[in-house]
RNA sequence: GCGCCCGUAGCUCAGUCGGAUAGAGCACCAGAUUCCUAAUUUGGGGGCCACAGGUUCGAAUCCUGUCGGGCGCACCA
């Protein structure tokens, strides 16, 4: 629980007091009374609503609400400068010592400062990036990884149970396309001249090596046998090295998914028969015929009966079709398979993370879900909207042909993991937005990758000339822990200490809202504010860290400085960012 | 035609289950800057929160409609 939430219940078992008094009228709904720190800092350190919450209900004027309550709260410990503002908010301050109190805890706890309980060990299940395995992953699968990895280590240090997925797509007709292409590549790699590859497959060059493989391995042995000898064959080995290929990736990026589940083992499994049963049994089946679709006019339309999911009854626009026109299941049906195992695996709360493009898709993977759990699994889907990559404020044109990259390694390559995952997670996930390459390369306050690592390598570079300074070897040995916090009064130090305490209840509101991209604001924020004291030093030396006459002040400033870099790794870490102690 | 997402400063974007005078960075203008610990710093101008209604003590936020942008729209994946 965070230091907000505690004095929230301290409100609120101040109304309880009041209503028993018979001040206020009994059955009240407290639920809407909030405790949150004032957008303007100059009301106070924290501020409530109650009385504008209860005055209606309780027929009352709010500021006459108010000034009961703020009565009976100026008998709280640590508690000074209560005062009713404005339509009858309630603002406090706390006192300066409850403010260092909390330092112990920001360096007790360390990087773990801001873990939660609020998730309370639920399990949970988050699936990202499911890109089709039929080759290296490309950009635009960068902001779905990454958010999805950044949302599951928010929500691990929010106190939930997290399992990440990735779900292999490893049974549509794609994969058939992708064991044709290795076939040629096959042949290629036996010294046939394959010439250019047809329209229809996989022309990249990551399949050669793949083909080379199955040439060193098998030999000649395929290469007069017909498709269906060597289909199954060459689908289950190339699928294999393009999940290894996947794997790389994501493993440059940092992220390592706990379960992967094959779409074909969940068939064979006989899994999809099973949902489809249930379902079947749950009268949600049915043959009809469906209008034909209204956007751009589709050559081939046939009017044909289907077998349809009734996914109108949980909400979607039109019934879904389960089976293809030659009878095997749909894709939709497969999905439907995959969501209902990890139902039966114990995940009744499950979030996927889809590219925008796949919008459509939402309802009705929502309302199978619903379906086939009987309402005890919930289902939410984040979009990731478009990246437009920019070079120095001009678009660039992602094509092999223009020379410029198109793989996510490339990316990496060019700017490297952390600015990959710090960049991307800026933004909310439902927004557009731009990443300029040249601009996230630059050490400028223009560039928040910077200034935040920058923040922290600054507080390591600190403690490091400290040392030196104080002729310590370690700093273990300077017992900042117990340092005299007391001595930190400068209202520049004082605000840090404030926004620090807050880390807590910014873990929690970002978890319970599912935005890691609200991390990235906190961190500019602290670093903003850290640069500031920093800077505040360059004017007034008494406000620098390292005092050579004053050693108990040092002592609770490097503690301070401690704190700040703990406190920026712990945010970094969420966004699965490493923080560099030096910047060459 | 329908569905989903979005529209906030010149630009890129925040804005906490509805809260006080709507914020930040960049850009722009003006000042400081052989003081130092590491990559300057202080201040300023700039807004019909797309538009119009509605709900509310209170709306950028919720509801309805209009306009504008993005994505998607049998059997593919």
């Amino acid at each position: 629980m965070n230091l907000f939430e505690t004095f929230r219940e301290r409100v609120v078992t101040i109304v309880n007091e009041i209503v028993a008094a018979g001040d206020l009228p009994e059955g009240l709904n407290l639920d809407r009374i909030n405790l949150e720190p004032p957008r303007d800092t100059s009301h106070g350190d924290m501020t409530t609503n109650a009385a504008m919450v209860l005055a209606k209900p309780a027929g009352m004027k709010p500021r006459d609400v108010a000034s009961k309550i703020a009565e009976k709260m100026k008998s709280l410990e640590a508690l000074k400068n209560v005062d009713i503002a404005g339509p009858g908010f309630i603002n406090f301050s706390l006192s300066n010592s409850f403010w260092h109190a909390q330092m112990a805890d920001i360096l007790d706890l360390g990087v773990r400062y801001g873990d939660s309980q609020m998730g309370k060990g639920a399990k949970i299940n988050v699936e990202f990036v499911s890109a089709n395995p039929t080759g290296p992953l490309h950009v635009a699968h960068a902001r779905g990884a990454v958010t999805g990895d950044a949302l599951s280590l928010l929500l691990r240090k929010a106190g939930y149970d997290v399992t990440t997925e990735y779900y292999i797509n490893d049974a549509g007709s794609q994969v058939d396309t992708l064991a044709r292409s290795t076939h040629l590549r096959y042949l290629e790699a036996l010294g046939e001249d394959i010439g250019t590859i047809p329209e229809g497959l996989y022309p990249g060059d990551y399949l050669v090596p793949v083909g080379k493989a199955l040439a060193d391995r098998d030999g000649d042995k395929w290469k007069l046998a017909d498709e269906a000898e060597w289909l199954t064959e060459f689908r289950t080995f190339a699928v294999a090295q393009m999940m290894d290929l996947v794997r790389d990736d994501l493993q440059s990026l940092g992220i390592k998914q706990d379960v992967f589940t094959s779409e074909k083992a969940l068939v064979e499994a006989g899994t999809v028969d099973a949902v489809f049963k249930t379902l079947d049994e749950k009268g949600l089946i049915y043959t009809g015929e469906l209008e034909p679709p209204k956007g751009k006019p589709v050559d081939d339309w046939e009017s044909r009966p289907q077998t349809l999911f009734k996914a109108t009854e949980f909400g979607d626009d039109t019934d879904r079709p389960l089976k293809k026109s030659d009878g095997s299941w749909t894709y939709f049906t497969n999905d439907i398979a995959n969501h209902y195992d990890k139902y039966r695996r114990g995940f009744s709360q499950m979030i996927d993370i889809f590219g925008a493009d796949h919008g459509g898709y939402v309802k009705r993977m929502k309302a199978a879900t619903n379906a086939v759990s009987g309402g005890e699994a919930s289902l939410e889907i984040k979009l990731c909207q478009m990246v437009h990559l920019m070079k120095g404020g001009e678009p660039m044109r992602m094509s092999k042909r223009s020379g410029n990259f198109v793989t996510l390694r490339e990316l990496i390559d060019e700017v490297g993991k952390d600015v990959v995952r710090f960049i991307m997670l800026t933004r909310k996930s439902d927004t557009q937005m731009e990443f300029d390459l040249q601009k996230v390369l630059e050490q400028s306050r223009d560039n928040p990758v910077f200034y935040v690592q920058y923040a922290h390598a600054r507080c390591h570079s600190v403690l490091r000339n400290a040392l030196e300074a104080l002729s310590v070897a370690d700093i273990a040995a300077l017992d900042l822990k117990d340092s005299d916090f007391a001595r930190l009064e400068d209202p520049a130090e004082l605000e840090i200490i404030r926004t620090m305490v807050n880390w807590p209840r910014m873990i929690e509101g970002a978890a319970q809202a599912q935005e890691p991209h609200r991390i990235a604001y906190y961190l500019n924020e602290l670093a903003t504010q850290f640069h500031g004291l920093w800077n505040k030093g360059k004017d007034n030396a008494s406000l620098r860290f390292v005092l050579t006459d004053d050693k108990e002040l040092t002592l609770a400033r490097l503690a301070l400085i401690q704190a700040v870099a703990l406190v920026i790794a712990s945010g970094l870490s969420v966004f699965g960012v490493d923080p560099l102690e030096e910047l060459r």
